[in-house]
DNA sequence: GTATTGCTTTACGTTTACGTCAACGTCAAG
DNA sequence: CTTGACGTTGACGTAAACGTAAAGCAATAC
């Protein structure tokens, strides 16, 4: 038995194995598919998905739950991908990354409120629950 | 002069006043009482803003950056706002403080791993413009 | 007066993100 | 060879979050 067998590198799924293990649809799949966030092969008319496909789902789902509507997700994750030999589009990919930063970064600052309000609503629950007993 | 007007306590804001300075339309404002996140107090048919509002529609618009649905939103800061006399409705508002918490967390975790990534992808972009230099 | 400005409601339109059929192809099992 | 199990492409439906247009009152501006 050939030793690459045992750590197969280019494993491939189908729609339905990628779906249940990343607990969307295959409609949801495809839809990703339909905006171009995901361009899984084609063998013959049926897909096929490869590690690169999965790590673009894990990529969507997250950005999903970020909050991010799809078509902002697919500039990211197209900014991932898009190639960048010349230094006028490393440039312009490094604005790109400053805008997503301070996005991300405002975020954190919301976040971050959030979850102080809550500590401290939750301290005053706590204190007038003791204030009952 | 009375020294209240210095510090106007009571002051009220018209639809279009919170609106703009919230930047939001006044359709956006009206479609968040709509659905009972605000509740503004009526003079005759116009709508009067208190400060009360105010601190609602933040909220709200926090909520929005960060990615929740207005019906969630809509949970929490009602949640904030419910009458806590009694130690089972205590109790409740304390559940629901750790249900928020697990989910803001998570979206903490997704948000960190998130910026990580982009800083690596900026320096393995630095890198790469270093070399074409 | 009336004309404009600002607020109101009602109601239908739009975009996003899928869900939900319907109708069909295909391949292995019985 | 037909029956599933799984795949495919449309095409239409839907819920959320507003946008937009129509039509009306109400106070100030001229």
């Amino acid at each position: 038995m050939p030793a690459a067998a045992a750590t197969e590198v280019d494993q491939t799924w189908t729609i339905r194995e990628i779906a249940d293990e990343f607990e969307v649809t295959h409609r949801t799949v495809r839809h990703y598919e339909d905006l171009g966030l995901i361009t899984p092969e084609r063998r013959g008319t049926v897909r096929v998905y490869h590690r690169r496909d999965r790590t673009r789902l894990a990529l969507i789902l997250r950005g999903k739950r970020l909050g991010f509507p799809l078509e902002e997700i697919r500039t990211i994750i197209d900014l991932y991908d898009r190639p960048r030999g010349k230094a006028s589009q490393l440039e312009y990919v490094l604005d790109q990354i400053d805008e997503r930063r301070t996005d991300l970064e405002q975020r954190r600052r919301d976040l971050e409120d959030a979850i102080t309000e809550l500590g401290e609503f939750e301290r005053r629950c706590r204190a007038d629950l003791d204030r009952l007993a």
